[in-house]
DNA sequence: TTGTACGCGTTATCAT
DNA sequence: ATGATAACGCGTACAA
C-alpha cells in the first residue's frame, strides 16, 4: 500500500488561532506563555482552538521580537561527531544545556580549518547563544569582531585562542608526561610517539610532554621514534605508520599513543605483528573495550562528558550575566589507570652491538 | 592576566550596514544575496561598510521571511548521542547534509518516550525543515496533525511509526536469526540473548529474529535464556543479568548480543568468568575493536553512516519536491563477519543427565 | 539600478 | 483583563 501524504504549507499561527477563538493575537500570546493576566473564559476558548489547530509557537519569531527568551541554541564543533571523546562531550553539554532549554547545534570540521571556519561562522548567522569548539585552528582572528566577542566562545580540550574566552581542557602536556614516564618506569628507553604533528595546539603539548619525559629520564628524543601526522589522519595511516616503525632496523618498545584514534591504530598494528605482548603500549584517553583487550589496556582516562558539562555550565554562566565577568580556565586531571599493556617489561638489553635486532629475545 | 571582554548587546543588522554606507537596506540585502543588478560603487561602500561593522546576516530573520531559501536545520533525536551508532548515523547525516547548507540539531531521548516527544516538539517549535528520529516510542500519534504532516520525518533504524514518513534502518530480524543460525550451525542448543525487551519496535524485531532462528532449527525458547532489559538498560545491568545466566545451573553454550552496548556487557562479563573463549559469542552491530579482542569479535556489521546519509538524501528528495511522493523503504543489509568469537564450537554433549553442569569438559 | 512599502510570527508597550 | 500598535531583521513586490 504506497502512502502520499500532502504536507501543509504552512503551519498555523498565533494569528489563525486568534481568529477561530475570536481573540486577538495579543491574548494567545498570553496564553501560550503563561501569562496570568487572562480570563479563564477566554484562555479556554484560546486552549481549544490551540488544540484543534495543532498550533506550537515558532521559537524562531519568539527569539526575535525577544532575544533573551526562550529559542537559544549553542552550535558544537568537534573534528567528528563520531569519534567517541566528541560524542562524549556533546553529552555533556547536552545534558548541562537541557535544563535552560538551549538546543544544540553540531557539526564536525573534519580537521580542516576552513571547514571550521565555515560553521562556526554559519553558527554565529543562526544567532546561537554560544559557540563551543574543539578547534583544529591555530588562529582565530577571523572571528573578530563579527563572532567575538559579541557571542561566548568556549573552548574545550584544545588552547583558547581569543582572549576573555572560557576554557575547558584535559591536562595535555602532564597527562601525555605522566604516560610516557610510566613507561620509562618499567626499563623503555626506545619509546614511540603516535598522534598528531599540530603545534599550538594541546594537542601538540602531548608530543611536547612525552619529549618532557624523555628529557627528564635523560633519553633523547630521536625523530625515528616521532610519528607526528597530520590532524586529518585516518586510523588506516597511523596504523601503517606504526608498522613501519615497528620493522625499522631499531624499532622502540614501548609506545605512546596520543589519541583514542592512535590507540586503535597502535593497536592494529600491535595485533597484526603479533606485538602487542611484547611492545608496552599505553594510550591518551580511554576506550570502552580497554578491559577486554589483551593485554588489557593501560590508559590515561579523560572525562570528557565533564568536560561537555563543564562547557554547558560556563555558558549558562555567561548567558544569564549582567556584567562580564573574567574569563575561566578549568583544567581536569584524568588518571594513569594501569591494566597490563603499559607494564609490560622493556626486554633486557642487547649486549652485542651488532647484527640485526631480533624480536624472538623476549621470553 | 585577567582579561575581561564585554560583550556587545546587539549585532549589527541591514540597517546599520545600510547608514554606514549611506544607501537604503535594500541595496544592503542585494549585496548580500549576490543579487546582480547593484552598481559596483555601492557595492564596494556595502562591502566595505559589512566589513567594517562585521556583518553576518540574520538565516533566522531570512528563513522567516523566505522560508524555502537558506536557513533551514534538521533536528536528529537518537537514544544517546554518544553511543558510537548513533554518533555514526549523526555524521552520515551531517555529510548529505551539509552541501545543501542545512544545520543538524542532535538531541538524546535518554531511551525515554517523554523525552523524545519533548524533543521532537521542540525541534518543531524551531521549525526545522524536517527530522530524523531513531524512535523508542511505539505511538507518534501526538505529533499528528501538528508535526505530521506538516515536517518530513525520516524514522532511522527503527519502525515508521507514522504513515507516508521516510524509512531507512538494518535488517534488524534476518540479522539477527543470520547470526543466531551462524551459532547453531557451530553446534550450539542453548543460545542466549542479551538485548531489549521493547516490543513493536526493530530492535525487538532482534529478539524474534532470534526466536526464529531457533524455532527453524527445532529448538526451544528458553525463558531463562533471554535477558530481555527495558531501553534504558545501562552496561552494568547487562553485564550483571549475563553473569547470572552464566552461573545459572543451565548456562548458555552461546549468546548473542542484540546490540553494541549488550556485546560490551557481554564482552565484560565472559571476560570476569573467564568464559571468553569457550562460550561463543556474537553481537548484532560492530565495534571498533572488534579485532582486537581475545577471541576476535565476530559481528553482524552494519552502516551507521551510510544509514545517515540515506537519511539526509530522502530529506533532500522531500524538501526539493514540489508535489509529495509516495514514502520510501531502503532496508540496508549488513554482513556477518566471522572473526572468532562466534565459531568457538559447542562442547561436547553431556552424557549423563544428573550432576551438576560443569565447565571443564571443554578443551 | 535603486528605493519604498509591506509582511513573515511574535511579543513589549501602551492604551482601554 | 483585553486589544491596538509597533518593532525585531530580512526579503518580496512593486514603484521610481
Amino acid at each position: 500500500v504506497v502512502v502520499v501524504t500532502r504536507r501543509s504549507a504552512t503551519a498555523p499561527t498565533v494569528k489563525d488561532v486568534a481568529a477561530l477563538a475570536g481573540v486577538s493575537p495579543m491574548t494567545v500570546s498570553r496564553v501560550v506563555t503563561g501569562n496570568p493576566s487572562v480570563g479563564v473564559d477566554l484562555r479556554e476558548r484560546v486552549l481549544a482552538a490551540i488544540a484543534k489547530l495543532g498550533y506550537e509557537p515558532n521559537r524562531n519569531a519568539s527569539a526575535m521580537r525577544n532575544p533573551e527568551g526562550v529559542g537559544g541554541a549553542v552550535g558544537l564543533c568537534v573534528e567528528t561527531i563520531d569519534n567517541p571523546f566528541s560524542a562524549a562531550v556533546a553529552r555533556g553539554l547536552e545534558l548541562a544545556l537541557r535544563p535552560s532549554g538551549f538546543l544544540l547545534f553540531t557539526a564536525s570540521s573534519e580537521g580542516e580549518a576552513a571547514t571550521e571556519r565555515d560553521v562556526l561562522l554559519e553558527f554565529y548567522r543562526r544567532r546561537v547563544a554560544a559557540l563551543v569548539v574543539m578547534t583544529v585552528c591555530t588562529d582565530h582572528s577571523f572571528l573578530v569582531p563579527t563572532v567575538h566577542p559579541r557571542v561566548p566562545i568556549v573552548y574545550v580540550d584544545r588552547p583558547a585562542l581569543l582572549p576573555g574566552c572560557d576554557h575547558v581542557t584535559s591536562d595535555h602536556r602532564e597527562g601525555a608526561r605522566r604516560c610516557v614516564a610510566h613507561l620509562i618506569d618499567h626499563g623503555h628507553r626506545r619509546i614511540g610517539f603516535v598522534g598528531s604533528n599540530v603545534t599550538g595546539l594541546p594537542i601538540g603539548e602531548r608530543l611536547a610532554g612525552y619529549r618532557a619525559a624523555l628529557t627528564t629520564a635523560g633519553l633523547s628524543c630521536s625523530d625515528d621514534l616521532v610519528i607526528a601526522l597530520p590532524h586529518s589522519r585516518t586510523v588506516a595511516e597511523a596504523r601503517a605508520a606504526t608498522i613501519a616503525m615497528l620493522t625499522s632496523a631499531n624499532p622502540p618498545t614501548a609506545i605512546f599513543a596520543a589519541a583514542n584514534t592512535d590507540m586503535l591504530a597502535v593497536g592494529q598494528a600491535l595485533h597484526e605483528l603479533q606485538l602487542a605482548e611484547r611492545v608496552a603500549h599505553i594510550a591518551f584517553d580511554d576506550i570502552d573495550t580497554a578491559e577486554l583487550l589483551t593485554p588489557p589496556l593501560s590508559a590515561y582516562t579523560q572525562q570528557p562528558v565533564e568536560l561537555g558539562r563543564l562547557c554547558g555550565e560556563a555558558i549558562i554562566r555567561r548567558v544569564k550575566e549582567t556584567t562580564a565577568s573574567a574569563a575561566g580556565t578549568r583544567v581536569l586531571t584524568g588518571a594513569l589507570v594501569a591494566r597490563g599493556s603499559g607494564e609490560i617489561p622493556a626486554p633486557p638489553r642487547r649486549r652485542a652491538r651488532r647484527g640485526p635486532p631480533n624480536r624472538t629475545t623476549a621470553s
